[in-house]
DNA sequence: TTGACATATTCCTATATGGGAATGTAATGT
DNA sequence: ACATTACATTCCCATATAGGAATATGTCAA
């Protein structure tokens, strides 16, 4: 099988960097496509085929004007996303302080055999993968 | 250009279901490879590679425990997607008013030309790609 | 050392992607 | 009708998947 479809969900959708900063760019006021080809600096095709993404999805919202299609981004979609983050939250503040003290560890020269933890962090994965 | 790697961020490597299921199961404690095999249902060297991505981006630690490699949620990983969402908090409470207005006005027989919102849900879409 | 256990990696393939160029389509003004 | 503007779609292709099967690596126990 190979990855799931960009619009298979909302998180599928943001993955892209290049949609968030659509997302952010239209979340406060609606703007015309070609605003927004002309602010992020991206190719027209690429901005239309980004916006479809996110219209199948539900993160933005059209709206016809003449020429031109308003777009604007449907935060109550972002919604999922922040919960399942939220969940997490609380497991943050419990780990900060373990966090603190592996970073004491570290700059401390008594370091010699702590419990060994892999931070997976993509600087200490590569360190740890000679 | 293909897409991003889902090693490049966390936004990436979350947007794998299964990884999420991962993230959830191991947020509290600490578990064996093994483990998430038999209670989240998927095959062994899927998991062993759905962690290498989580581990490659920061979202989990793993310590050696004899032969077990035991991987554990890192939640401050989570922290750039929650602020992302975050700054979308406030517009969807200002949007609850205006979605309520729509879903009125669609009931409402007296519904002639109304601004022909499109509201790009998967359901709507359809419906209005004819 | 050998065997058993736990996990990681490799090999395989169908599939969806994002970007650019080119082209299609819809709405406007005259 | 026609040119113009504003978007959307199609065609192109290199690339990275997620699984499953098979295999490799690593660790302990006797």
């Amino acid at each position: 099988m190979a990855r799931a479809a960009t619009t298979s969900d909302a998180f599928n959708a943001v993955a892209e960097p290049r949609r968030r900063e659509i997302l952010n760019f239209i979340a406060l006021q609606e703007r015309p496509v070609g605003e927004i080809v002309d602010s992020l600096g991206m190719g027209q095709p690429s901005v239309s085929k980004h916006l479809r993404v996110l219209l199948e999805v539900g993160l933005v919202n059209v709206r016809r004007d003449g020429r031109r299609m308003l777009y604007r981004t449907n935060a109550e979609a972002v919604r999922p996303l922040h919960e399942w983050t939220e969940t997490f939250e609380r497991f943050w503040r419990h780990q900060l302080s373990r966090v603190k003290e592996r970073a004491e560890r570290k700059s401390n020269p008594s370091n010699d055999k702590g419990p060994e933890f892999i931070s997976g962090r993509k600087d200490d994965f590569d360190r740890n993968k000679n």
